[in-house]
RNA sequence: GGGCCUAUAGCUCAGUUGGUUAGAGCGCACGCCUGAUAAGCGUGAGGUCGAUAGUUCAAAUCUAUCUAGGCCCA
């Protein structure tokens, strides 16, 4: 038998359209306030507006005023460019963290700031300024670099109001403010007065065309043809089992033998093994591993190995250089490899940063004898005067006159050039300020109050304690324009620099007022009245310090020029939120800075969250054309859906993106969307003041959804507690679809719609709807923030709360009468059942029995102990199982056994359930009875 | 090369101290409904847990190595 015939045979038909509508007009169907399609990009300015106009946050100020405070301090963006998914992703979290906590009740503030000085800025600016050929002059550079900076600010902040992140978008902390940068000055003076500050030598890129230092970005990498030469160094030590009346030499390679005369050392690796070979009349030390290789190289054919070291053994032996009055010692060092060379390394401290770097632990100076124009200085012999990579055949053929020479060869490989001007650049010895780790124990300070911090995860706390363990001092001095100067004097008298707190806070005094422009526009003898004397020679004739700090330094004073300084907030922070790449620099410099001037860390805890890549979780670039930029999401599907996909991925890992994804978080939406409207459509006709019932009074299905939002709110709670995010969303929405659409909702559309609209099973069903917006509700608003303020608007009309905005809101408290364990144990039984019911009933859907549910008779036969049970639920559970008519039957043993028939009787016109009543009343034919009654007394 | 991290169904996530046939939602397939309708309901098919080797009576869960990927250094 087909279907619609099963229909059309059984379903009285009322004969009148009057009365078919008339029965029609008779149920309580939904009436939607909101509409079903979100439209997001078109609806969400609108809301932006609405909170724009209503002052919304600083309404939420006004609600926290006097509740205890939580303090989340914003870690500046760069003032440059427009914001990608990575800043969208930290601004959202933050905001989810702020939302919330206000919402549990604290006073949870957002002031968002913007680092604005450094290079990137620098660069664009001197960019577009040659473009236009206007000369560079640095106050003048200065300027549009502010002006620059404060277009990006402009463009980012609009960008991240535009996400539906809350704050004090008006007065956001800026590091170029003048205050701001006073207290950048007045750090750095603390610094000083405490002896932490220190002039030192570091090599840098540096460019001779140029004359200027580079920084690692204005570094490009281009292929270069090099010299390749093997050279070999007299060993003046003895070594014991090597003849005393042969001469020993240590072989090294270099592609840069310019950098001959700076050697100070060989660096050996100390785990591996070195061979000591007879060579005609010579031995040659080289590595074990790289001694054929080398030396068949060199056609030399005959040789004898003659013992073998391990590199620790030979630690600090002396070497002589091959053509200076001067020795080489040799020195261990891990980046020594095998994989070119000879394993032994020509270290010139001054020309390298991993020379450097093990030159300060073997006491080794910086020693590079070049001036500004990358010309030896007279300091040395044979090449004063020669430009660097002139001199690289003057080296090698005064190697070969010493005859240490034992190779030349060229090679090509990947060389820094100058980003500018793209001439191969040199690494040169400069001076540069520097913040002692040791003085004061600052690396010993850092390293404890790396202990005292909560890190989130807590791996964080591994990665930054090795990092400080490890690092050099701080160098915090840029040869740039666009920063913060370093306040220093250099006397001409003498040639010493004279650094003095006092002298700095004076001028911190000029740069709050005049921000630090003061140090560059204005003479010596106007910033400084009455000038100070030379401490060391007595002379009064300067120079101005040029160089400007680190931005990480700017951006590590920000506890003390933020936290501190304005009243609402408080130091330290409770907590800090950035990226994973932010333990090298600003939880980074922002612990050292806090540690070096009031000894403990500027933060309580600290919660890092991993990157944005693409579906494959691959990094985006555009060369791989991988990118996602928040823009464009938005416009096609609107904020709400980043804010999404920011709640539903779990941050401490990387974050995948891609259209896959971003699809199934519309599907997300909608199904959390369309079970709000649901619930709000079927709310129309009550209000919790005339209608609710109390918990008590309710039917247990209700009561038992209860149950189950109770414990939803207290484990979002908790996840908002413990920042998971992604746990909320996942419980929501699967709240969302399996306890509520696929049940209870389903079940209850029954008595919503066809009882009297004022029974207390209809009122007490709308009670529960009631509950579950409104809980619901407030716990989505922190993450769907524009979409539960569109729900609040529909819902508030049904309920006392004088809020105008979800986000003026706190999280519902869960009355305890919400909660009742036997009654849920007893449900979670009947949705067992429910759940074997349903495999029956599509099994008779699928021979043709049945179409819709309420077609079928359900039969369950059941042992004596559920039997027992569901006898107390006989007659809901038709209602529970959506079929027209239950029958319980015993069995012989056997726990469950379900059989599906037609239903028995005539299909309600009203209610659809087949029912062996319908036709018995006499006005309302087509109907059963219990619809006859609502009918009649309806009429 | 070093430090830290990640790797469970197509996708997003669960898997407590190692212990029965590895879970959920979405998506997908098939079907139902047409009174949540650019909706709703049901059933079902999909992983052997990145790879390998160990430890163990027993491993997705511990160890090692490798592979792929990420951040930071070099």
């Amino acid at each position: 038998m087909k279907q619609k015939d099963l229909c059309d045979k059984h379903t009285p038909i009322s004969t009148t359209l009057e009365a078919r509508m008339k029965i029609k007009d008779s149920l309580n169907l939904p009436k939607s306030s909101i509409p079903m399609k979100a439209n997001l990009s078109q609806r969400e300015p609108q809301m932006l507006t609405r909170w724009e106009d209503t002052k919304i946050y600083d309404q939420i100020i006004e609600k926290s005023e006097g509740h205890p405070k939580f303090i989340l301090h914003d870690g500046p963006p760069y003032a440059n460019g427009h914001i990608h998914m990575g800043t969208a992703l930290n601004k959202i979290l933050k905001d989810f963290i702020i939302k919330s906590r206000f919402m549990a009740g604290f006073d949870s503030r957002y002031v968002p700031g913007w680092d604005c000085h450094g290079l990137p800025i620098e660069h664009q600016v001197e960019k577009d300024l040659k473009a236009k050929k206007i000369p560079l002059v640095k106050t003048d550079l200065r300027k549009r670099c502010r002006t620059y900076a404060e277009k990006f600010i402009d463009i980012q902040r609009e960008e991240f109001k535009r996400l539906g992140v809350f704050g004090d978008w008006d007065n956001p902390y800026l590091t170029m403010k003048f205050p701001y940068e006073a207290t950048i000055v007045r750090e750095f003076g603390k610094f000083v007065e405490k002896g932490g500050v220190y002039l030192g030598e570091k090599p840098v890129y540096w460019c001779a065309s140029c004359k200027t230092a580079l920084a690692d970005a204005e570094v490009e990498y281009a292929e270069h043809r090099s010299p390749s030469i093997y050279v070999k160094f007299p060993l003046v030590s003895k070594v014991p089992g090597l003849p005393e009346d042969t001469p020993v030499y240590v072989l090294i390679w270099t592609t840069t033998p310019w950098t001959i005369p700076a050697n100070l050392a060989i660096a050996l690796h100390p785990d591996f093994e070195y061979a000591a070979v007879r060579v005609g009349g010579e031995i040659w030390i080289l590595a074990g591993e790289l001694r054929d290789l080398v030396l068949s190289g060199m056609g030399v054919k005959n040789y004898e190995t003659l013992a073998t070291f391990k590199g620790a053994d030979m630690e600090r032996l002396v070497c002589r250089h091959p053509f200076l009055e001067k020795d080489s010692i040799l020195i261990l060092a891990d980046h020594v490899t095998l994989e070119a060379g000879t394993g032994c390394v020509h270290t010139a401290p001054g020309h390298g940063q991993e020379d450097y770097e093990v030159g300060l632990k073997y006491d080794l100076p910086a020693y590079a004898p070049l001036d500004d124009d990358g010309r030896f200085t007279e300091d040395v012999p044979f090449f004063a005067g020669q430009f660097v990579f002139d001199a690289n055949q003057a080296v090698i053929a005064k190697l070969e006159e010493v005859g240490c020479l034992l190779k030349v060869e060229e090679l090509e490989h990947a060389y820094p050039h100058c980003w500018r001007c793209k001439s191969p650049i040199i690494f040169r010895s400069t001076r540069q300020w520097f913040i002692s780790m040791e003085t004061n124990d600052l690396r010993g300070k850092a390293l404890k109050a790396i202990d005292q911090v909560r890190w989130i995860p807590a791996w964080g706390h591994d990665r930054i304690y090795n990092m400080v363990e490890n690092r050099p001092d701080w160098c915090i001095s840029r040869q740039r324009s666009w920063g913060v100067p370093i306040i220093a004097l250099h006397c001409e008298d003498c040639g010493r620099v004279l650094l003095d707190a006092g002298l700095v806070n004076r001028v911190a005094d000029l740069v709050e007022k005049n921000g630090a422009d003061v140090w560059f526009e204005k003479d010596l003898n106007e910033i400084f009245d009455p000038m100070p004397a030379c401490p060391h020679c007595g002379g009064k004739n300067f120079r101005k310090e040029t160089d400007i700090l680190d931005v990480w330094f700017d951006s590590g004073v920000s506890h003390a020029a933020v936290l501190q300084q304005r009243p609402e907030l408080r130091w330290p922070a409770d907590l800090y939120l950035e990226g994973s790449d932010q333990h090298r620099g600003w939880f980074h410099s922002s612990l050292l800075e806090s540690v070096g001037t009031r000894d403990t860390a500027p933060y309580k805890s600290v919660l890092t969250h991993g990157f944005v890549v693409d579906g494959e979780g691959k990094k985006m670039s555009k060369s791989l054309g991988n990118i996602v930029a928040p823009g464009e999401v938005i416009k096609k599907y609107g904020a709400e859906i980043v804010r999404l996909w920011v709640a539903a991925e779990d941050y401490r890992n990387d974050i995948k993106i891609s259209q896959d994804i971003l699809k199934q978080l519309t599907d997300g939406y909608r199904r959390i969307r369309n079970t709000f409207r649901f619930m709000l459509g079927n709310l129309y006709d009550f209000t919790f003041e005339k209608n609710a019932v109390s918990v008590a009074e309710m039917a247990e299905i209700d009561r038992y959804i209860l149950h189950r939002l109770a414990y939803i709110s207290n484990r979002v709670l908790k996840a908002y507690e413990a920042y998971d995010f992604h746990v909320i969303y996942h419980t929501i929405h699967t709240f969302c679809a399996v306890d509520l659409s696929a049940f209870y909702l389903d079940v209850l559309k029954d008595r919503l719609y066809v009882s009297h609209p004022e029974s207390p099973e209809r009122r007490s069903s709308q009670t529960g709807l009631y509950h579950l917006v409104n809980v619901l509700a407030r716990l989505l608003a922190p993450i769907l923030a524009f979409t539960m303020e569109e729900i609040w608007q529909a819902f508030r009309p049904f309920t006392p709360f004088e809020e105008a905005s979800v986000h003026l809101t706190a999280f519902a408290e869960i009355p305890s009468s919400f909660e009742n364990r036997d009654l849920a144990d007893r449900w979670e039984r009947l949705l067992e059942i429910r759940q074997e019911v349903s495999k029956v009933l599509e099994e008779a859907r699928k021979n043709k029995e049945i179409g819709h549910s309420l077609d079928a008779q359900v039969t369950l036969t059941v042992n004596e102990k559920t039997y027992d049970f569901l006898k107390d639920y006989e007659v809901e559970l038709d209602d529970i199982f959506i079929v027209s008519r239950v029958v319980l039957e015993k069995s012989d043993g056997a726990p469950l056994a379900v059989t599906v028939t037609p239903a028995p009787g005539v299909k309600c016109e009203r209610c659809w359930h087949y029912k062996t009543d319908v036709g018995t009343d006499g006005e309302f034919p087509t109907v059963c009875g219990r619809c006859a009654e609502v009918l009649c007394s309806l009429a």
